[in-house]
DNA sequence: ATGTCCTCTCTTAGAGGA
């Protein structure tokens, strides 16, 4: 089974993108962030006829998470983070499909940083550190997976020295994620590709991604029933260079059945 | 500071976010 994340940067600007990527990668779970897009302007009719089932939750110019099977079943548990019932952002949705607990996140950017964004992204990870230790604690089968926003060590962004100011590097935030990962997550990538310079994200400013300046930003972690059936993980980059591609590539692992 | 792309509006230019 391949698992797949996509921060789209807009679900209705990168749709040709997004169903040459299906077509050609054919994900049997998909995350997308970043949709862009109210509830009603969602694209579900050209994802369905792509052979996708799909669940999505939007917001009106900003965030929206999403998560389509190739033809599973989506049995929908939660389409909010927990902790607080005054966040409205759209930046969590979980689901089972095929046994198999998937989170797909969002994770606040949080720039500028120290400011009030910074805020909102540590107690947005505290809270997701709650809901993760709640899911590890169940024993079920994890997957969470999305744009973290956090550059997990310094081997994961290509100048590391430019981004010690940053929201997404600032030891508080990799502090929060190590908390997180003490909790007995698996960062998929990494486990398979130890010392490898992998990226996910290129920014749209002065040819990043052709110079591959980049920054490994979007990840996924698993708990120890999911581990066990990890076969490969990797980056589909090639789709960051496509005609009106998205400032993120896909992320995917394959799990055995 | 800058660069670019996306979305929305007191819309066809500018603001805000990333």
């Amino acid at each position: 089974m391949r698992i797949a994340t996509y921060n789209v940067n807009g679900i209705n600007s990168r749709l040709p993108v997004l169903l040459r990527w299906l077509s050609e990668t054919q994900p049997d779970i998909v995350c997308l962030q970043e949709l862009k897009a109210p509830q009603e302007n969602f694209p579900e009719q050209p994802i369905k006829d792509a052979g996708y089932n799909v669940i999505w939750h939007g917001q009106k110019s900003w965030n929206g998470v999403a998560m389509l099977t190739r033809g599973l079943e989506i049995k929908e548990r939660r389409r909010v983070l927990p902790g607080d019932p005054e966040d409205l952002h759209s930046r969590y949705i979980e689901a089972e499909v095929e046994g198999l607990i998937v989170g797909g996140l969002y994770l606040p950017n949080g720039n500028p940083a120290p400011g009030p964004k910074f805020d909102y992204k540590l107690s947005w990870m505290e809270r997701f550190i709650i809901h993760a230790g709640d899911l590890m604690a169940s024993g079920l089968p994890i997957v969470l997976t999305g744009d973290y926003n956090v550059i997990p060590t310094e081997i994961d962004a290509y100048k590391p020295e430019r981004w010690v100011e940053d929201a997404l590097f600032r030891p508080e935030t990799r502090a929060a994620f190590n908390r997180l990962l003490d909790q007995g997550w698996t960062d998929a990538i990494r486990k398979l590709h130890p010392q490898e310079t992998i990226y996910t994200f290129w920014d749209y400013f002065r040819d990043a991604y052709g110079r591959n300046a980049g920054l490994r930003i979007d990840h996924f972690l698993l708990s120890p029933q999911v581990d066990s059936r990890l076969q490969s993980a990797g980056v589909d980059r090639h789709v960051r260079g496509w005609e009106k591609s998205s400032d993120h590539g896909p992320v995917w692992i394959e799990l055995a059945d």
